[in-house]
DNA sequence: GCGAAACAGTACGGTACAGTATCGTACTGT
DNA sequence: ACAGTACGATACTGTACCGTACTGTTTCGC
């Protein structure tokens, strides 16, 4: 064993990281489905023959590559339940005007929808897409802030659903305006 | 001319009938990317020769075949927004639970995303739906029961958009107890 | 019955893709 | 220096798809 474990040889890495790069890049391009192993390979200079030595199929890379976009956006910590959502809501409508997975999204949506295993990434991404969600509705529970029968599911839907439906469904524009009235009817639900 | 304008051959009828029938089999099943001219002619037993004949492409069968989907549910009147809110709600997480087309729309969504013909399709099916609220919403705002500053497409994004986060991206069941919920927030929305 | 139209069947050409196999080269860690 | 490893190039198998060409048959409208 050449390898003593922790350290990998230096061609992986840097094979790896172009294969992902590219692959990254035709994800946002052209969703899932725009990624081909064929042009992965040629974007990359990396050889088709050594992405499979990589990685085991071309579904395997696809997940690799979903995995690391989406990251956990901050938690804010403002003291009130409506500063913390204000941040978040703020947070995510400019993450979906300008993020690059808010075009990959519809895609893994509509994998998901027939393949169980993207099924599993899809789960993954929108866990840690909403997650400061639940964490900040959770808090305001315990400090009494949030209407009994209220949960976290509850807040994250009332909060989130408008503003993906507005980049998605009817593709109207993420303005100020929009997001202040969805700020403001999120905490018209405050308190009993 | 053998044909008086009017008249179709009844051979065409047929064929037209099979091959839309099966392609929006396929489409319910794999999304837009698993709608195949081969597999239609397959399963239709209309020749891929027949099915040229009256679809130049392929894209065209499947605008032709998504144009039948998602009929516009009727417009409800009660007599107050309350109400006819109440029932568009509940015929649409009716309609996201159980038709057909609640799993083709992320797939035309994704291709909305790129495919600028198929940005038109996805248009037209987002009016076609999403009609009923704007007149339910405008009845309202004549009748002053709404507030000044909500229009049209808040009140849609307000009432659909938690649902559609429900079905497509949080995947929780859309049960009676939640849509309660959604149905209360839109209805503390009235007034000034 | 007859002519025109629609049809099925089939075989294409061309492209794109997943994934495998082989072979010789270049690099890395020691 | 050297052994082990990763690598690129290339070719290949097999599949699936779009769209077209051709041939002969069925069937409709009149």
């Amino acid at each position: 064993m050449a390898r003593s474990g922790d350290f990998v040889d230096v061609r992986v890495q840097r094979s790896k990281a172009a294969v992902l790069a590219q692959t990254y890049e035709l994800l946002s391009a052209g969703g899932i489905g725009g990624v081909s192993i064929d042009e992965v390979s040629r974007r990359s200079g990396v050889s088709k023959t050594t992405i499979y030595r990589h990685w085991p199929s071309r579904a395997a890379l696809l997940i690799e590559a979903c995995s690391t976009i989406g990251s956990a956006p901050p938690v804010p910590d403002t003291g009130s339940f409506g500063g913390d959502l204000v941040a978040l809501i703020e947070a995510l409508a400019e993450q979906l005007r300008s993020a690059r997975w808010a075009a990959v999204l519809p895609s893994i949506v509509d994998a998901a929808e027939r393949d169980p295993e993207l099924a599993g990434l899809h789960a993954d991404l929108h866990a840690r897409l909403m997650a400061p969600f639940g964490v900040v509705t959770e808090r305001a529970q315990a400090r009494g802030e949030l209407a009994a029968d209220r949960g976290p599911a509850d807040v994250t839907a009332a909060v989130a659903g408008p503003l993906f439906y507005r980049r998605w469904f009817s593709r109207e524009p993420l303005d100020a305006a929009f997001v202040a009235r969805v700020v403001e009817d999120a905490l018209g639900h405050l308190g009993a």
